[in-house]
DNA sequence: ACCTGTGAAGATTTTCACAGCA
DNA sequence: TGCTGTGAAAATCTTCACAGGT
């Protein structure tokens, strides 16, 4: 028997559920900046400020902010600590997620040492490679081990996030490690897609990809640069000059 | 006067315009899977293989691909080489794209040894930062100079893409004299939303966040575990499994 | 007067399903 | 038969515009 449609009508939990994909990324990106409001001492903000500082469309982020079921003040905005609060608990912040690098070549090396983890509560606390010249040194504190201890090491040490920073042919056997230590979360910095059971989750960071998307749009502008001047006698300039517009992102 | 909507019907150019951005991204990851398959002596690919090979909906992927006005043989699939090249086209890699890298303290020096970008047809022709123990040094041969130097060396040498690497708070007036300098697209890898002029298209790359929407993951799917428990008394295991697929173990 | 919360319209993206060709 | 190419339906995401508090 499955699980039917609608279990829990009105529960505390399922609300959660219901957040857009898109959002997800989003709330994310207002937590950081609520956090750098809340250091420069605000104890308000609106949802233009921070659609501004986010570089979002106000209306989308008060939709995104109404799916957390957050508590503005009309007329006023939002007060930043408790909205900031809603949010740490809304992705899940309030435990610590410790994270499990595997791969500490040229990217991985700098990873483990890229202080944006641990100081926003994502610890490293174990690194893995096969290569004997790695395995063994320290690198901001933490001794590299060898990716056959991944399992025993992942469940000893709790972790919950695995970032897989190896060469492409690696990753997949280096991936069914981690989850058969029961990680259920992997960020792929490798340039392959892994195979996964069902209950794991996989983003992937890929920059050769986002190079090409770039030099994708400077040869199109060219195009459209061509086209323009061709119809019009001098270049165009289409886009509105960003009022924080225009950098939509994911 | 406005370009008219329909301007040089059947031209080559104008097709390029209404690839819809979704598209494109995919059309990168397409792009790299071939060049394998291609290097795997494949003379043809079906829309399932290649779908199968970048994690897409077959459907989608034949969509995607008619965007670009490719032709596929029904009833055998795509020739691998000549989609590989129109591909290649329409993504601008014709002629190769040169880099500037802002930024060589951590996360810039791995990005600036890391050899994805150079192989790819984006090599890295300058480096730049402001910590004076930094520039002088030689990274991959390449020597880093004084951020000030933006400008110039950036129109030397033919800059077309700029990555910035930079801690947050540098990041808006190392991208300012990117833009002075022409360049018109941006990968921005520190946490700050960037303003540009409506010509200059931004990416961001954002680790921290990466990992608060994986972090959202974890703790949704606790939820869902202890409620689907809670109803079917053993948890879930939703989606297919995957066919084991290759590289398998060390 | 100002700003949130949201229904509804609009735009985009994904998926389906099948006609048509090799 | 097998697989592409593509209209059309479905799902998702964005934006508008305004009711309703403060």
């Amino acid at each position: 028997m499955t699980v039917p449609p609608e279990a829990d009508p009105e529960g505390t939990a399922v609300r959660l559920r219901s957040i857009p994909e898109a959002s997800v990324a989003r709330l994310a990106l207002y937590l950081r900046m609520l956090g750098e409001f809340s250091e420069q001492g605000a104890e308000t903000v609106s949802s233009d400020e921070l659609a501004a500082a986010t570089g979002v469309n106000p209306a989308k982020l008060r939709k995104d902010l109404s799916f957390i079921g957050s508590y503005g003040i009309r007329g006023v905005g939002y007060e930043v600590r408790p909205l900031l609060h809603q949010l740490e608990q809304a992705l899940g912040l309030n435990h610590r997620q410790a994270v499990a690098l595997v791969g500490v070549g040229n990217l991985g090396h700098a990873l483990a040492g890229y202080g944006g983890f641990g100081g926003r509560g994502f610890p490293v606390v174990a690194l893995f490679d096969v290569d004997p010249d790695l395995v063994g040194i320290h690198i901001n504190g933490i001794l590299v081990e060898h990716v056959r201890e991944i399992p025993l090491i992942s469940a000893e040490r709790g972790v919950t996030i695995g970032m897989i920073a190896t060469p492409g042919p690696a990753a997949q056997a280096v991936c069914d490690l981690l989850v058969s230590a029961g990680v259920q979360c992997i960020l792929n910095f490798a340039p392959v897609v892994l195979q996964v059971p069902g209950d794991v989750e996989v983003r992937k960071v890929d920059l050769a990809v986002e190079l090409q998307i770039l030099a994708f749009h400077v040869a199109r502008r060219h195009l459209d640069d061509a086209t323009a001047t061709a119809v019009n006698g001098h270049p165009v300039n289409g886009h509105r000059v960003n009022g924080a517009k225009g950098l939509s992102e994911s």
